[in-house]
DNA sequence: GGATAATGATACGGACCCGTAACGATCGGG
DNA sequence: CCCGATCGTTACGGGTCCGTATCATTATCC
C-alpha cells in the first residue's frame, strides 16, 4: 500500500510545511535535529549517543550537542543507565511528544490541501 | 484530488527523507533556508528580499544571509534590479534547479515506501 | 588487580545565524 | 531640486554549531 505523490507534489508539501514552522516561530531545528528526534520518538528504546551517531552518520559530539539544545527546549530527556553507566539513555518528554504531534497534523493538513498535479 | 497520508506514515517519511539528507550530507539547510529555496523555485518570479521576508515572516537580514551561504553554495543568484536600482531580484541556478529536483524525487521514492497504516 | 576498550562529555578555533539598529543607494513627489 | 520613503546591506553583541582531538568514567578481559 505505497503512497503515491508526484514530484510537484511532494514539493509544495514540503514548501508549505517548511513555510509553516517558520512562521509559527517553532524552534528552527536543523536537519540533524529533526531526525534524532524523529527517530528517538519513532523508533524503539534505549536510544544512546553512540546509537544515534551511527544511525544518523555523524560524530557523537554532534548529537550530545543536539541533545543539550532539545533538552533545553524539553523535547528530550537524558537518563544514565544504570546497567551500565557508561551509556546515556535519551528519553521522550511529554512537550517532545506534543512537538511531534504536532509535526505530523501539519503534515497531514498541508498533504490535503495539495491538489492534483 | 486530496493527498490521502496518515500521521504515523507523515512522521515516517519526514524522519526518512531528514536522514537522507543527513546521510548524502547535503548542505545542511536550516527550515528557513529550505523555505526561501522552494518559494523562489515554485512561485512565480521575480522574487525581491523584501517579499521572501514577508512571505516568511522574518526580517530582512535573515533573508539577506540566507542569500549570502546559498549564494556560496550556488543555490541562487543575485541580480540588481535594472528598472528600479533599489531592489535586488533573486534569480535560480541550474545548481539549485537540480538539487530541488533531488529533494523532490527524494521525497517521492520515500514515500513509495511507506507502507500502510 | 591492571591493562585495554568503550562511552559520552568537553575544549578549541572557526564559521554561521540571530535580532536590532544604523547605513548608503535609489526612487518619487512636491 | 531636495526631502522623505523604500530598498538591500552591513555592524554589533551574543548564541549555536561544526569537526577534531582529548578527557574522565565505567566496563571487560586476562
Amino acid at each position: 500500500m505505497p503512497l503515491e505523490i508526484r514530484p510537484s507534489q511532494a514539493l509544495r508539501l514540503w514548501r508549505q510545511v517548511h513555510l509553516d514552522l517558520v512562521r509559527d516561530g517553532e524552534a528552527d531545528l536543523s536537519a540533524r535535529q529533526v531526525a534524532i528526534l524523529l527517530t528517538v520518538y519513532l523508533e524503539l528504546p534505549p536510544h544512546t549517543v553512540r546509537g544515534l551517531a551511527t544511525q544518523l552518520g555523524v560524530t557523537k559530539p554532534v548529537i550530545t550537542r543536539a541533545l543539550d539544545t532539545m533538552g533545553k527546549l524539553g523535547l528530550v530527556s537524558r537518563r544514565r543507565d544504570e546497567a551500565d553507566r557508561r551509556n546515556v539513555v535519551i528519553q521522550r518528554t511529554v512537550a517532545g511528544a506534543l512537538a511531534v504531534e504536532r509535526l505530523a497534523d501539519l503534515v497531514v493538513d498541508r498533504a490535503r490541501e495539495i491538489g492534483g498535479s
